[in-house]
DNA sequence: GTCTATATAAGGATAGAC
DNA sequence: GTCTATCCTTATATAGAC
């Protein structure tokens, strides 16, 4: 089946929105992607700002609602939860890296280029987690660590692995993304996070 | 002592790439926020790129150089070098914070706005650190983790706290760069990878 | 060194033909 | 739905007066 223009827009928008940014996107750059011209995208959307807000709003929904189930899907406690959240959440991000990049430069942003402020609408999630954290740490499933800097710690390392694909590609000198390098990333965190909370 | 205008210039071009990164921000900006007008800017710098390179590569020698020093600075072994290595530098992002979002939009970027590429600058401090961590795990001073993903989690651990402060700031409803918070961060992060990484 | 005025290009957005 | 042509604004950069 051949996209809509609508989905070819918002694909390639997508795509350059998260290598470039929204000021560094122009109208002709994904026309251009899209083999179509400026004004056609326009008739699909009202405005700049309201591909990169479909772009940017669905994904996050995705995310959010991805990052729900995994916590409502399994009722252990303690490390296998946990490790059951972040495995999905790390899901999330191999199928979306474009996403995580774009959310990358809105958390760098400070004043976004949507009316919604990312802080705001993650905060919930992230007070959770620190519930989460002090109710394991609290009966002795964890090690003592502050619950808000655990939680900085491990999205700054997940995000970080996919946020700056370009840039590790160009240290690693291979692939970030190849399905072995996200293999081993995960591995990696999982075993590093264990090894750092399990008493 | 008054600053120069050069100087004046190089101070709030940083603030600004660092909060709006270097397409969001015109020489207009810049010059408002000097007290000048724009074609004054051009008078001391050849072209807005030029005022980005002094800006970047001027702060990025200054990390090198204090890395290198630090890594110099301390010849024992084991945790106690790498908590000393670690501390400076999470000591030099504390005094130049706004460098440190500059530092993460290039990495975001893949194509940069220089003609230096961030990853090969970086490549030797980055294989010199594989290097430590192959010896020091070999040793039997450090648990057994992959060198590479070390690097890439605790860099992404450090860096993601001063890069999104604008997002922490509102997640953690306070100031992420105060005094008392940076030393939180500093404390947390030394404990974290001492947990995962001492045997 | 700093300014006003201006050249030149690019960007977002609209009008209207097909 | 897509196009060409155009409007309007903003951006970088230069020329030249003071």
């Amino acid at each position: 089946m051949v996209p809509s223009s609508r989905e070819a827009i918002l694909l390639e928008a997508r795509r350059c929105f998260a290598e470039q940014g929204f000021d560094g996107t122009s109208l002709n750059d994904i026309a251009a992607g899209v083999g179509l011209r400026k004004p056609s995208l326009l008739h699909h959307f009202a405005s700049k700002e309201a591909i990169y807000r479909d772009v940017f709003e669905t994904s996050l929904a995705d995310f959010i609602v991805r990052v729900e189930a995994a916590v409502a899907e399994q009722d252990q406690a303690g490390w296998s939860k946990l490790d059951h959240v972040v495995t999905a959440a790390f899901e999330f991000f191999t199928d979306n890296a474009e996403f995580v990049r774009i959310m990358r430069r809105e958390a760098l942003d400070g004043q976004g280029h949507l009316g919604v402020d990312l802080g705001t609408v993650l905060k919930p999630l992230f007070d959770r987690a620190v519930g989460f954290f002090e109710n394991e740490i609290g009966a002795g499933r964890f090690r003592k660590h502050d619950p808000e800097q655990l939680i900085i710690t491990g999205t700054s390392a997940i995000m970080g692995y996919f946020s700056d694909v370009p840039f590790w590609r160009g240290v690693l000198d291979r692939d970030p993304l190849s399905e072995d390098a996200l293999a081993a990333r995960l591995d990696h965190f999982r075993e590093f996070f264990r090894a750092a909370l399990e008493p």
